[in-house]
DNA sequence: TTTTTTTTCCATCAATTGATGGAAACACTT
DNA sequence: AAGTGTTTCCATCAATTGATGGAAAAAAAA
């Protein structure tokens, strides 16, 4: 029998589905304590305790959206790793990027999630961690920075960490930093694959 | 005559300072909305009532804090600039991010603040913002990618906020990526000024 | 249609939050 | 000591929050 976080995305015109939609969306806009439950019942046209009815409290439904944010970033890591396989460095570099920052512009709360997770007390909450360790080994196999994944060099994923980062604040800081460049949002993103990828370069093939 | 906070700088034994220090850390640490007055109070060791004797609403805390830290952070720019003046192109490297994560590696709630900052949507909130866009310009100018700080590249912009942005995360996020990385307080250190310095050498030498 | 199950909403609760009025305590001047 | 202004705390408020019980509505089964 599926789990619930299965059954809503498997139809995702169900309460469920459409309730986590929000939540996604507003958790990542507000972060955990300024999103009310009454803000995503309100965002999703129902009464707040129709959205008790379907997740139970508020923590449990952000968990559900993390877990499914984290089998999402995966299932995006191992395409990274599928479409780069066998190409040359530089090739490896530009489809990562590219992937990547195009998934992120597209979904930019996810981003704003992340970064929300760095400031979570380590060990203080339940809620699962967006798995980074991970995806950074699978990356750092995939660069050829390490023949296995039990094995990187912590200078290596040191180095996928920043670039990582880097990436996910100048996404979640558009509003920020767009102003300071001075350019409009298609040339923002111009610039932020452009950044990164000059950035990566020489860590990458040293 | 000076101003409150002025006068809370003056005399940091005096109330307004010890609960904006309080303030600071509290704020930098659970972010706006999740830091209520009474959590300030009572770290203070005062009644809530004091406090907003003091201060008034608690939003306006909250801009007094952004002031100061932002007057805080030019100064420490100014340093870095001061210090940088004359050397080598690798020395003036090396000085501004020791500096600068020596800095924020001691005042974490720095960093917090400032990412906390970045989730703000633009003129939504009447907080000043940290002017990012200012120090990115003397830093610029400092590291000799500009002439003056009126026509810095954006492509020269974007790598210093890059570098930027990748401190902060580093810092901000040490509970996350330490246990990714492997290794003690110290060392981690060591790693993120290693990383930095390697991702910057290339960027700014080209 | 009738019965049963599932889903939705209204009303409400207790706890917490930002904020204030007013009394008490303190400090300072005369 | 008496008076004056400042600082601190207690008690309390209205609004918001997460959460629930139970009635109504809708859907499914009989």
């Amino acid at each position: 029998m599926p789990s619930p976080l299965e059954k809503a995305r498997q139809d995702p015109d169900s309460m469920k589905a459409r309730i986590l939609a929000s939540a996604r969306r507003l958790f990542g806009e507000y972060g955990y304590s300024s999103t009310t439950t009454r803000m995503i019942a309100g965002d999703v046209g129902i009464d707040i305790s129709t959205l008790y009815y379907h997740w139970g409290e508020k923590l449990d439904l952000y968990e559900a959206l993390i877990t499914d944010l984290n089998d999402e970033i995966l299932l995006k890591f191992e395409e990274v790793e599928q479409r780069a396989r066998g190409k040359s460095l530089s090739e490896r570099l530009d489809i990562s990027i590219d992937i990547l920052t195009d998934y992120l512009f597209k979904h930019p709360e996810v981003s704003n999630l992340i970064l929300f997770g760095y400031f979570n007390k380590a060990g203080t909450d339940s809620v699962p961690d967006i798995k980074i360790g991970d995806y950074t080994s699978g990356i750092a196999v995939a660069m050829d920075l390490a023949k296995d994944k039990a094995h990187v060099p912590v200078q290596a994923k040191a180095r996928i960490l920043a670039v990582w980062n880097c990436v996910l604040n100048f996404i979640s800081g558009e509003n920020f930093f767009r102003p300071i460049l001075n350019v409009d949002h298609s040339n923002y993103q111009k610039v932020v694959k452009e950044t990164v990828k000059f950035m990566m370069v020489p860590a990458f093939t040293k």
